[in-house]
DNA sequence: TATGAATGAGGGTTCATTCAT
DNA sequence: CATGAATGAACCCTCATTCAT
């Protein structure tokens, strides 16, 4: 049974894929150079003129590259958003934990790649916005709503939201100075998931909190109530 | 009495120490070109490298210089860490947050460098996280070991530093997709102190459930027992 | 008799020859790309060197296409020339400046890369002026050796054909300047008639007082004698 | 008696126009390279970025330079004008001729960048038309305005005008053709007074005979009539 | 002491051309 | 026959650095 591999009908430009997301992850659009990607390719260093017309429009291949590796998988299940929306909570930030830190090159890139965006903003940035974070943002925000009984677009949900955000993306955007400050620290997949279950805890404590003083058991019902203008 | 006059021995050298500061601050150490730098501090190209040798001498010198800017700022007051651990928590979360969003040049200055070296690191990184971060690391260990109970090097303590940290520079770190996902927020003085209060009440919430699961009231006593994993 | 079918063998090599004419014309033989001559002709860029060898071979191909266009437009009427050389110099006049502002494109080619060929002569220079200029260069000289009865090579004869040339090519030659110089200008076909006109008027009077400085009628007898310097 | 000569402050920047200044005369803006031209000046390639900017800066910094050499060199003496307008012709023609083909090289530069610049235009034109054509077409309007006894925007004046530029400016323009077509030319100093008094021989008496039909002998006044609006 | 001048390495990009299909 | 892919040279420009004064 001939699996019919499709033989990578341009390999030139998927090694270059390859490379640049390597490149772009580590040094970000403005440190990295065409040399090092094509070299990093084996390719001409006329080859990402030829194949994305410019490094930006490498940079952006890139993004679209790997934007399509993770989609939804940080979508909570509406299901179980509905019936155990902390546990919706568990699995968005195991995920994007174990994303963060996977040996998988590709996985991560998109998340370190947003590191760099924004230290030093490019011109692809609000794209990259919109196109990477903010659906991570969207489901965050549900999952917070649906725990604290509040709308999507309350100060109170988005303030929680940031809150669990920022917990996770910490140990992505600190990585080297928390590898200096405790180096014992070692991102096993059991550690990755001892780190995740702290901030599922550490959050979910605070969230019900929040929920008990609106006066709304978590997770009772859909909270369509009117919000209160984001300012 | 002669002392007070010492008129700033090296004007030129200061100036560039100034403008240094600002350029590395907005740009990063690989963003920042030296010419820009000279620019700005209206003086020759070779100024940075007659004064500071070359480039990175010129960074290494800014960051000792605004190392001493805001040093002990941040390290709880020992009388308070121990009568109102809560009280110590907030204002640490506070001056940090209100540092970093503050239109005072010079003391955010190390925090925003810190966001560039996390994206991108120099050689420099060692020294910069031994210098700036590790204090405050310790500071907040501190603070959180007094409310939780548990040593300062418990694995338990440092991730819940973890948390009320990455919380806070969340802000800093990912300000240009905040300004895009979120784009009614405006840092003005009232709403960095309501985002300060919901970190501090968040993060207070889970530290105290914390304590309580170990037995043991927040701030009955300084914690100094055995440390469950290294250094 | 199926003669008439010859639906054009080549039509990629047609269109390339189309194209790389107008742009050749556009741009000058250094100004113009492979690539946008094979865009424009919806060609492949490999295709010049496939059909043409390289793009000097594509040049020299435009060449020879376009001079087989207006060869003998220019050369004078033997019958009117005789009869009445003034007409034919205002008939060489009145095309000339026609085919260069002409919206004929091909053509007024050979006449705008000629300008190209003045200003940054390739190897191609040498067979451009054999085949287009000395043809026109002769019919100049033909009439107005019949105007002045001298003969062909006479320099007098030279300098006087020169002066009638450099009038008319002047038009072509400044263009971009005499926009900036007459904006008012406009090259409608009325206006060059008048233009025409006046070379032509120019011209004749001051060939007709040369013909009488030289106590010759003009165009009485077909002027043949020795010339006075070389060629 | 010492001379102080001031040592030529800056020799790399007066090398660089130098050679900058034959190399664009030469190969006009486009066909010069930054190499070629640092090469020729014994200078590093980024000595022009520093001393010009930009291969822009330099091509500008030459055209400035080349354009003090001969400023007024063509404006007509007033006395002349009035007196014996035909000499001032005679002069402006001689002078231009003379300079075109001169030996020294700066004064040859402005006129043989004009004809890179009519074949291939860059975002100088407009500076290049305005400083050095501008002037020598006003002069040449205002010979001409003398000898015909019309407006200087009279359309009669502006073709004599063109006519009488057209002729002159042919001898650069047509160099490399004239060159191969007629070889036996050399441009000798003898040869371009030849040259200088054909043109304006032939020119004057056409101008002499305009003059006639309007009814106005040549130079008599100056002449102030209402202008034909140049449509 | 301090600077304007000059440098060499390397940046991204474009070009005419060639090669395997 | 014809093409998409790939190439190496060269383009202009910027950078941190050094040198002579």
């Amino acid at each position: 049974m001939a699996i019919a591999i499709q033989p990578d009908p341009d390999p030139t430009r998927s090694r270059l894929l390859q490379a640049a997301g390597e490149v772009f992850a580590d040094l970000g659009y403005h440190g990295a150079t065409v040399r090092d990607i094509c070299a990093k390719a084996g390719a001409n260093v006329a080859a990402v003129n030829y194949h994305f017309r410019d490094k930006m429009g490498l940079y952006i291949a890139v993004l679209k590259h790997c934007m399509g590796e993770v989609p939804e998988d940080d979508t909570p299940d509406p299901v179980l958003l509905a019936a155990a929306p902390q546990e919706a909570l568990r699995a968005f930030i195991t995920g994007m934990l174990h994303r963060m830190y996977g040996a998988g090159e590709r996985d991560a890139w998109h998340l370190r790649i947003m590191t760099h965006e924004m230290a030093h903003p490019t011109e692809a940035l609000p794209r990259v916005v919109d196109e990477i974070m903010a659906p991570k943002y969207a489901a965050i925000r549900r999952i917070v709503s649906h725990l604290i009984g509040l709308p999507l677009d309350h100060d109170t949900t988005r303030l929680c939201a940031h809150s669990v955000i920022g917990q996770v993306v910490h140990y992505a955007h600190a990585r080297p100075a928390i590898a200096l400050l405790w180096p014992d620290l070692k991102m096993t997949p059991r550690r990755l998931d001892q780190i995740a279950a702290h901030i599922t805890d550490f959050s979910l404590c605070s969230l019900r909190a929040t929920a008990r003083a609106h006066g709304r058991p978590p997770g009772t019902k859909n909270p369509k109530r009117t919000q209160r203008t984001s300012r």
